[in-house]
DNA sequence: CTCATTTCTTACTTTTTTGTTAGTACCATA
DNA sequence: TATGGTACTAACAAAAAAGTAAGAAATGAG
């Protein structure tokens, strides 16, 4: 349970209301979000998929970064009324907004990290943003 | 002082080895980062001028976030011998890349955190990159 | 009845980040 | 000596983020 007045807290309010940047990187940071909005950048996903596609995830982390997404107004969760449950997330249109963004950023990590990664430890890139998918 | 063989060190690992996004990010994450860079796009500063232009950012942390920079490559460190001791800092080459990135940012941060904050609260911004400026 | 599927919630633990405080070094000046 | 300026470091505390594990709900099928 988050404290609303200690400096830390105070501190970022105060930064979140005096930068655009700093707001932008409150909303796209956390551990799990890049992949999770990687994936939604391509389209609605479904739970289990969007859970299934994301190696070394746990239910409590994806879904407390949904609930953070969604309270942000990024993605928006869609319940149907279906047994077993199915419950898909999409961008809305705010989040449709971040793509040139989301690209920009990806596309400069994956140009740059090679220049601090040893070549031998790079992996396959998993999430890939294009120009054409923005 | 960080453990290399938690789950959460490792988590972030992959992460950041798989995806462009979360490297990017991970570079730029911290509380004072965003107003630190902010300042750096402008041109070289002084430790003293980056200090006294913060609003509430203490010694320690300005130090700590400025260190992190430097290790991620993105700022340099010049030191004068003079007394008294002068320390400027400046984006480096990999830095001035990152500006349209920076830029995207900060635009649309500033174009939708009035979204999300109320009116009445909105606070004058103090970090505004601009294309001429990138 | 049991088991399976999907999508959570809750309680607690571990790890990391941020903040507070005290002190340091190297001068220069009174 | 004390005080001032600049730019740190180190130790610890507080806060936040991330991870682990257990449990729950609403069915449907065997």
């Amino acid at each position: 349970m988050r404290k609303e007045s200690s400096t830390n807290a105070l501190n970022e309010k105060l930064l979140k209301d005096t930068c655009g940047m700093a707001y932008a990187l409150s909303i796209l940071g956390g551990r799990w979000k890049p992949a999770i909005l990687c994936r939604l950048v391509h389209g609605k996903m479904r739970y289990s998929d969007l859970k299934n596609s994301i190696p070394h995830i746990s239910e409590r982390m994806l879904i407390a970064q949904l609930r953070e997404l969604e309270k942000d107004q990024v993605i928006r969760r869609i319940v149907h009324a279906v047994v077993p449950p199915r419950v898909d997330y999409e961008l809305t249109e705010l989040g449709q907004t971040m793509k040139p963004l989301l690209s920009a950023m990806s596309n400069w990590g994956n140009m740059h990290r090679s220049k601090t990664v040893p070549e031998h430890e790079l992996t396959k890139e998993e999430c890939l943003l294009t120009s054409e998918e923005v």
